[in-house]
RNA sequence: GGAGAGGUGGCCGAGUGGCCGAAGGCAAUCGCCUGCUAAGCGAUUGAACGCUUAAUAGGUGUUCCGGGGGUUCGAAUCCCCCCCUCUCCGCCA
C-alpha cells in the first residue's frame, strides 16, 4: 500500500532494465534486496488478503447467526484468533512495506534511451551555441567586482546578518533583480503558461513527491519543530499543486510559470564559488512547469528548453546548451538540459537553467494521473526548467554589459521595467 | 490562540454498530424514443494494491467514508489524538 517509487511493476517483471539504467548512471545498486523485499512484501499481502477474506465471511455468519438469535460462542471464539492473527500478520506487512519503501525510494528515475553515455570527467555535449560573446578593448571583470564597485552587491553586510553565501542588492541591483522577475514572469505569461505564486515553505510529502526526500533532506532547510520545508526551487510547489489528482485529460498539457526564492544548504559545495553570487543559499528564480499526456513529454521538453531560451535571447545574452550524460542526470530527471550562460569575467559558461523531464517518475510519487482516453487513469508525465535562476542572469547582465569606465549597460527588453534605467553607474 | 459547526463517490447529500463501496439526486456515457434539440425511458459510471494473464483486455481477492490509534467477533457509525474547512471572538500584515 502506498508503495511509490520506480515502477514496482517493472521492478517485478524486468529489473535488468532497472540495473542497466543504474548502470549508466555510475550507480552500483544492488537490487537484489529490493527484489527480495518485493517479493516478501507481495506474499504478506496475499496471506493477509486471504485471511481477512476468511474473517469476512465468518463474520457474515455471525451477523447471521445473531438475527437468529442462536448461540454465537464458538463463532466468537473463533473469530477472536483470527482476528489475532490478522493483526500480527498486519503489524509484519507494515514493517515489510516501509521496508521495502524505504529502499525503493532511493532508485533514481530511468533514463531515456537518447540520454548520452558517460560520467562526470568528460564533458557533456553541446548541442546549441547560440549569441554573440562580447568583445572588450579592457580585461572584463568578475561580477562581484563590478557590483561593489557600482555599490549594488553587499556581501559583507550580508554576511554579517546571515552567513556567507548570502548577498544583499542595494539601488540599481535591487531594482534590476525585481525587473528580471516581473520580464520573465510577463514573458512566460504572455506565451501560454499560466501564473501561479505558491506557498515557499511545504511539508515533507510534498518534498518526496519531487523527489528530494528521503534522500537529499542535507540539502536543504527545515523549519525547527514543524514539518515544514523551504523549498529550494519552485519545482516543489507546483508540481504538488496537483498532487493526488486526476487531471481531465482534455486540460493537458498544463503549463505554469512561478516565481519562489529558494533556499538550498548547499551541504557539498564547501569551498566551490565561494565568490560572489553564483551559489547562494537564498536566490530568486523563475520556473516553469508543465504536466502532459506520456506521448507529449519528449516534445514538451524541447519546447521547454526553447521557452527558457527565449529569455536569454531577448536579453542578448550568449549562451550554449549541453545534453547531460548518464552519469551526470539528476536523480529525479530521466533527461536534461543544461543551459548555460557566458560570463566573461569568468571566461566561463556557466549553468544558468536546467531543463528536466521526469517522465512518469514524480507522477508516481506525488500520485498525479490523467484519464487516458480508453476510460482508464494513468500517471501523467511532469518536466520544469528554470527559465530563469534571476540571480545568475544578474550576474551575466553585469559581466557581458560592462564597460571600461565600470558603468554597466542594460539591454533594452528590461528599460520598461526599470523606470527610466537603461544603465546602471557609479554614483 | 479561544468558542462552536463540519469533513462521505466527479458534485450535492443520506446513513448512530453487521444485510454499506455506501440510499437518493445531479452530472457524464451508451442505448431507446421523438423532424432536430429539449423532455422522457432503460442501462452503465470511484480508486489503490495483490493474484491470474502476453496484456495497463477479462476474471478474482483485499483495502479505502479527512489522517492515525483504540473499543468490539464486527466501525462510515462509539472513544482518543492530529490535520483541514467554515462561523464568531481575539491577535496581526
Amino acid at each position: 500500500m502506498g508503495v511509490r517509487m520506480i515502477d514496482p511493476k517493472l521492478l517485478k517483471k524486468d529489473p535488468d532494465l532497472i540495473r542497466a539504467s543504474l548502470a549508466r548512471r555510475r550507480m552500483p545498486v544492488d537490487l537484489g534486496a529490493l527484489v527480495s523485499k518485493d517479493e516478501s512484501r507481495r506474499q504478506i499481502q496475499k496471506e493477509g488478503d486471504e485471511l481477512r477474506g476468511n474473517h469476512k465471511r465468518r463474520s457474515e455468519e455471525m451477523a447471521r447467526a445473531m438475527r437468529m438469535k442462536a448461540n454465537t460462542d464458538t463463532l466468537r471464539a473463533e473469530l477472536r484468533t483470527l482476528s489475532t492473527r490478522i493483526s500480527e500478520l498486519e503489524e509484519r506487512q507494515r514493517a515489510a512495506d516501509s521496508a521495502f519503501e524505504a529502499e525503493a525510494l532511493l532508485i533514481p528515475n530511468l533514463l531515456l534511451p537518447d540520454v548520452p553515455d558517460g560520467g562526470p570527467p568528460e564533458e557533456n555535449p553541446v548541442v546549441s551555441v547560440q549569441g554573440e560573446k562580447p568583445a572588450f578593448d579592457f580585461q572584463p571583470k568578475p561580477h562581484w567586482e563590478i557590483g561593489e564597485s557600482l555599490g549594488i552587491l553587499d556581501f559583507e553586510r550580508a554576511a554579517k546578518i546571515s552567513r556567507a553565501r548570502f548577498t544583499a542588492l542595494l539601488g540599481a541591483g535591487a531594482r534590476l533583480e525585481r525587473a528580471l522577475i516581473s520580464f520573465m514572469m510577463d514573458l512566460h505569461a504572455s506565451r501560454g503558461y499560466t501564473e501561479i505564486w505558491p506557498p515557499f515553505l511545504v511539508n515533507a510529502a510534498a518534498m518526496r513527491g519531487t523527489g528530494q526526500l528521503p534522500k537529499f533532506s542535507e540539502d536543504l532547510f527545515k523549519c525547527e519543530g514543524q514539518d515544514l520545508w523551504l523549498v529550494p526551487t519552485a519545482e516543489v510547489p507546483v508540481t504538488n499543486f496537483h498532487a493526488g489528482e486526476i487531471l481531465p485529460a482534455d486540460r493537458l498539457p498544463l503549463r505554469y510559470a512561478a516565481y519562489t526564492p529558494c533556499f538550498r544548504a548547499e551541504a557539498g559545495a564547501a569551498g566551490k564559488d565561494t565568490r560572489g553570487m553564483i551559489r547562494q543559499h537564498q536566490f530568486d528564480k523563475v520556473e516553469l512547469v508543465k504536466f502532459c499526456r506520456p506521448e507529449e513529454s519528449e516534445a514538451e521538453l524541447e519546447s521547454l528548453r526553447r521557452d527558457a531560451e527565449e529569455v536569454l535571447r531577448r536579453l542578448g545574452l550568449p549562451y550554449r546548451v549541453v545534453v547531460l550524460r548518464s552519469g551526470d542526470t539528476g536523480f529525479a530527471s530521466a533527461k536534461t538540459y543544461d543551459i548555460e550562460v557566458w560570463l566573461p569575467g569568468q571566461t566561463a559558461y556557466r549553468e544558468i537553467s536546467s531543463c528536466s523531464t521526469f517522465t512518469d517518475f514524480q507522477a508516481r510519487r506525488a500520485m498525479i494521473r490523467h484519464r487516458a482516453k480508453s476510460g482508464e487513469t494513468a500517471l501523467v508525465h511532469t518536466l520544469n526548467g528554470s527559465a530563469l535562476a534571476v540571480g545568475r542572469t544578474l550576474i551575466a547582465l553585469l559581466e557581458n554589459g560592462q564597460r571600461s569606465d565600470g558603468s554597466v549597460a542594460l539591454p533594452s527588453a528590461l528599460h520598461p521595467y526599470l523606470g527610466g534605467l537603461t544603465e546602471i553607474s557609479k554614483p
